[in-house]
DNA sequence: GGTAGACCTGGACGC
DNA sequence: GCGTCCAGGTCTACC
């Protein structure tokens, strides 16, 4: 019999729609179980993993049934976990300012984007997203949950952290988790952040200029404007925009835009400029609407079906 | 500062 | 079943 928590949320926190609001919740080891509107993965803690299956109570109240007996200090670090993941700690003051700036996501309430537990695995599924089509971003996570991550009591096993990868072997990440060219990249990731030379601390730091941090991505191996501006949103920081031809495609689609694609490119930069703090949010989101009104609501997406063909490129 | 080409995987396609 | 082409962001060399 493993620990059951009790997680209290926010008035207008909606765990189906906050789960399934960016494409990592379709990765390994994250799974959302359609038929019973549960979320399921592997945590780590320093003492081994544990599967978790959270869902909302009618109260609001997230339960969250582990595999195992989680002691006090486990317990704490869960309820840390989960809080990033499903971003519970989001202001009622900023969502609000997010609203009264971009009025169009009021009704719906959407503000919160689905992150990682922690910032490591942030950053490599982001590196596993670049120059890639969607379906391999799925099978480099899952093959690297398979061959890298600890296993849990019942089973299922979790994202590899920064100390294991960073004594993978390159040979293992390409041969057996499909990683190709980014081998040596995602060891040196897992090498600078398991020796604190990226901080997790200072880069979710509210006092941490936005430049600063940008700054200090781009300069990671493996890691460009693209996909700096994606970690940054993941760290809660939404000022910047992570273009890619996935935007390329939603403003000549959708927004109607003409010419080059760097034309293009600074169209959309002019276009989101009024929304501030808050643009890639706003961008999300039009992004996100697109996908469900061609695919239904995201929480309603089979993970084999839908969940691997979800972008725009295949509509 | 801008651009061309290499880096890999996996899917689509033609034969 | 095999070979070719293509999509995808980052990095390096070069102008």
């Amino acid at each position: 019999m493993g620990t059951t928590l009790s997680i209290q949320t926010p008035s207008d926190f909606d765990l189906a729609r906050d789960v399934c609001s960016y494409g990592y919740f379709l990765l390994a080891p994250n799974h959302w179980l359609v038929d019973s509107q549960t979320f399921a993965r592997v945590l780590e803690f320093d003492a081994g993993p544990a599967a978790v299956k959270i869902n909302q109570q009618p109260t609001g109240a997230l339960r969250a049934r582990f595999d195992r007996t989680l002691d006090r200090s486990e317990q704490s670090e869960a309820r840390a976990q989960i809080a990033r993941m499903f971003s519970l700690d989001t202001h009622a003051d900023e969502i609000v300012a997010f609203h009264t700036l971009d009025p169009r996501w009021k009704k719906s309430g959407r503000a919160r984007l689905f992150r990682s537990p922690d910032v490591f695995e942030d950053i490599i599924k982001t590196v596993t997203s670049c120059n890639v089509t969607w379906p391999s971003t799925i099978n480099m996570n899952r093959r690297l949950c398979e061959v890298c991550g600890r296993q849990s009591a019942s089973g299922v096993r979790g994202f590899p952290s920064a100390k294991k990868l960073a004594r993978t072997r390159v040979g293992t990440l390409r041969g057996r988790c499909r990683v190709g060219y980014r081998d040596q990249r995602i060891v040196d990731l897992a090498k600078l952040y398991h020796k604190g030379e990226i901080d997790p601390v200072w880069l979710e730091d509210p006092g941490t200029h936005d430049d600063d941090v940008f700054k200090f991505l781009v300069s990671l191996p493996g890691i460009g404007p693209y996909a700096a501006g994606n970690i940054m949103q993941l760290l809660g920081r939404y000022s910047r925009l992570a273009l890619d031809t996935e935007s390329l495609r939603h403003a000549k689609s959708v927004l109607a835009m003409t010419g080059t694609d760097s034309a293009i490119m600074k169209k959309l930069a002019k276009h989101y400029e009024p929304f501030g703090a808050h643009k890639f949010r706003s961008y999300w989101f039009e992004l996100w609407d697109f996908y469900e009104s061609k695919q239904g609501p995201a929480h309603t997406w089979d993970r084999e079906t839908v969940g691997t063909a979800f972008t725009a490129s295949n509509f």
